[in-house]
RNA sequence: CGGGGCGUAGCGCAGCCUGGUAGCGCAACUGCUUUGGGAGCAGUAGGUCGCAGGUUCAAAUCCUGCCGCCCCGACCA
């Protein structure tokens, strides 16, 4: 391609409201421009990346024995009402209404289309296993979209769905798209990490995520370096350390009228934040007895409100009490609430329920219980993994100590089950001609969003750096001052000819720009590999070589023809 | 949805408080010069000042309502 033909729009400046460095970047090298607000076009640019990837995705997952098809972006209320999820799936679900007054959804998911398509087609348990998928836009009334086309409304999602007889053959398939997925982005030239995962509102126990690394990745991600384990934090379970020591401290009240904080005891009352504990309410749920329940972690842990939320007796979604009704129910305010004389139900972390002669409010405004002993002082009531996993805790599976690092969700597999296959009914005949309702797995990859975790991960201060397979272009050429040179303007253009027929994608800067400008746009643009073809260095019968983010070598001219030609051979 | 902010040329902004000729930088266009790190000079073009109503002799500016966008939180590929 030569820039002259084609819609390079580059710029200097950024919108202000282009937050993270990959929007930026995408915004600058002219891959996107806004419509509305989470909702954008892909300039051909940027199109030309959005295909790579998508390509990979369809080869990979072609590969893995899934079968492409299409299903409509527009679809009938009546099939999310049959999984009750119409209303269930909330304002992220944008409606629409046709002439007729018809309800229908712009497809945030496949889930109810590919059941039905399934119901309608699998008979036979002849013809299982099975995967289809597609790669489609989908659209999610986000409340906040933002970053970009990270987190955008409408985006572009490689969604799959398998069908089996029995968990074995689920289990099995689950496995073959962990490793499809893999394989995606190792081919992709990504760093990324596999994470046991929480498997949300899209319901079932398996789940894993893929996560792109980088270091402004929303995502916290627990792992051992070197090692199986890896797991969101939101679902990392929580390992108790140490052993229930007996009591050493009679319980005792203290005045503390200034202490209305877990680190305002730390300070005046010099106690170990790891002997207090923290009492955090929250609303019940609304099946049980008590209106509220109360969390209790060590006070220098995090509630983990994924975890707790999973509690049965506590409120989904996760709400705290407010002050009036915390001090209505126990008398005192949130910052002097302990386990000992509280009159609502407890739960507490396991790590809680190891700790001996702590301190915690005495559930009395401007006092605290120093020396509490669980069994001695207060029953040690039910006791689960609440909290927040940090960097030093032992992982569960005994591999070693947990690291904290930061990842951009790009994939998530679940094991679903038959909740759909149930709910909709899709039945096939098994061996003995019963009638049953196959286990789904399903399977989603964020295309539109590894664009942007790409540049996340691979950027300097001056542009972005493609891994080679997702590069609009592999080769960029510089020819300086081509509009003067004859001689340079040739070379370039028989370059070009040369690299383009041999199936190599290059991009020659064919403009009459001054050489500041070429390479400033080279290097925004993040082209894996440039050549200046100069004056000066066709005297001496050579060119500057230059892999993006590397030192620029002299090269004799035939030997950098021949490195670039050698690109396309792998 | 709750809390905060902003809508003035394609982009970034000033002007608004204290009403009276709409401005700057970048980008664009023309010409000349320049050509190894986002050039210089000269010139040109581009605006229903988000929309509607109100106050006023007069509104970008003051008042009311609406719309849009952005930031912080819950949600997610």
């Amino acid at each position: 391609m030569k820039i002259s033909q084609f819609h390079l729009a580059t710029q200097k400046e950024v919108p202000n409201d282009a937050e993270i460095v990959s929007h930026q970047l995408m915004i600058r090298s002219g891959m996107i421009r806004k419509l509305t607000s989470g909702i954008y076009t892909w300039t051909p640019l940027g199109l030309r990346v959005l295909r790579k990837v998508e390509q990979v995705v369809r080869e990979e997952m072609d590969k893995a024995g899934c079968l492409e098809l299409l299903m409509p972006a527009i679809q009938p209320s009546e099939l999310w009402q049959e999984t009750d999820r119409w209303d269930a799936f909330g304002p992220l679900l944008l409606k629409i209404t046709d002439r007729a007054g018809r309800e229908f959804a712009f497809g945030p998911t496949h889930e109810e289309v590919i059941t039905d398509f399934a119901r309608a087609e699998l008979r036979s348990y002849k013809q299982l296993p099975i995967c289809f998928y597609q790669i489609q836009t989908k659209f999610r009334d986000e409340i906040r979209p933002r970053f970009g086309v990270m987190r955008a409304r409408e985006f572009l999602m490689k969604d799959g769905y398998s069908f089996h007889m029995d968990e074995a053959s689920l289990d099995s398939f689950y496995q073959v798209m962990f490793d499809a997925y893999t394989a995606i982005f190792e081919r992709l030239g990504l760093l990324f990490k596999a994470v046991e995962a929480d498997s949300g509102n899209i319901g079932g126990a398996t789940s894993h995520e893929f996560h792109v690394l980088a270091d402004s990745g929303e995502d916290q991600l627990a792992h051992v370096p070197d090692t199986q384990y890896a797991a969101n934090v939101e679902r990392a379970e929580g390992v108790a350390i140490g052993e229930l020591d007996p009591p050493q401290r009679d319980l005792e009240v203290v005045d503390t009228p200034n202490a209305k904080t877990i680190d305002d005891l730390v300070e005046q009352f010099d106690q170990p934040i790891e002997k207090t504990v923290k009492t955090l309410v929250v609303e019940a749920h609304p099946d049980a007895d008590h209106e509220l329940i109360a969390l209790l972690v060590r006070g220098d842990h995090e509630l983990n409100e994924v975890k707790a939320e999973k509690r049965p007796e506590v409120a989904s979604p996760l709400t705290f009490a407010s002050d009036e009704k915390i001090k209505q129910a126990t008398g005192a305010h949130p910052g002097s609430l302990g386990p000992v004389n509280l009159p609502i139900p407890m739960v507490v972390d396991r790590q809680v329920a190891l700790m001996s002669d702590f301190s915690a409010g005495a559930n009395v405004d401007g006092q605290h219980h120093f020396g509490i002993n669980w069994g001695r002082d207060v029953a040690l009531p039910a006791v689960a993994d609440l909290r927040k996993v940090v960097a030093g805790d032992p992982a569960p599976d005994g591999s070693g100590e947990i690291e904290l690092i930061r990842g951009i969700e790009v994939g998530h597999i679940f094991q679903l089950g038959d909740k759909y296959s149930q709910a909709m009914n899709a039945v096939v005949m098994d061996e003995n001609g019963k009638a049953m309702h196959p286990l789904m797995g399903c399977y989603g990859i964020g295309v539109s969003r590894i664009v942007a975790a790409a540049i996340e991960q691979n950027h300097d201060d001056r542009g972005i750096i493609w891994p080679a397979p997702m590069a609009p272009f592999q080769v960029v050429l510089l020819p300086l001052n081509g509009h003067k040179s004859h001689r340079v303007r040739e070379t370039a253009e028989d370059w070009y000819q040369t690299l383009t027929e041999a199936g190599v994608e290059v991009l020659l800067d064919d403009r009459n720009q001054r050489p500041g400008v070429m390479f400033a746009d080279a290097e925004l643009l993040g082209i894996p590999h440039s050549v200046v073809l100069s004056d000066r260095g066709l005297d001496q019968g050579e060119c500057e070589y230059q892999p993006r983010g590397q030192a620029r070598v002299v090269m004799p001219l035939e030997d950098a023809k021949a490195h670039l030609l050698s690109l396309i051979e792998h």
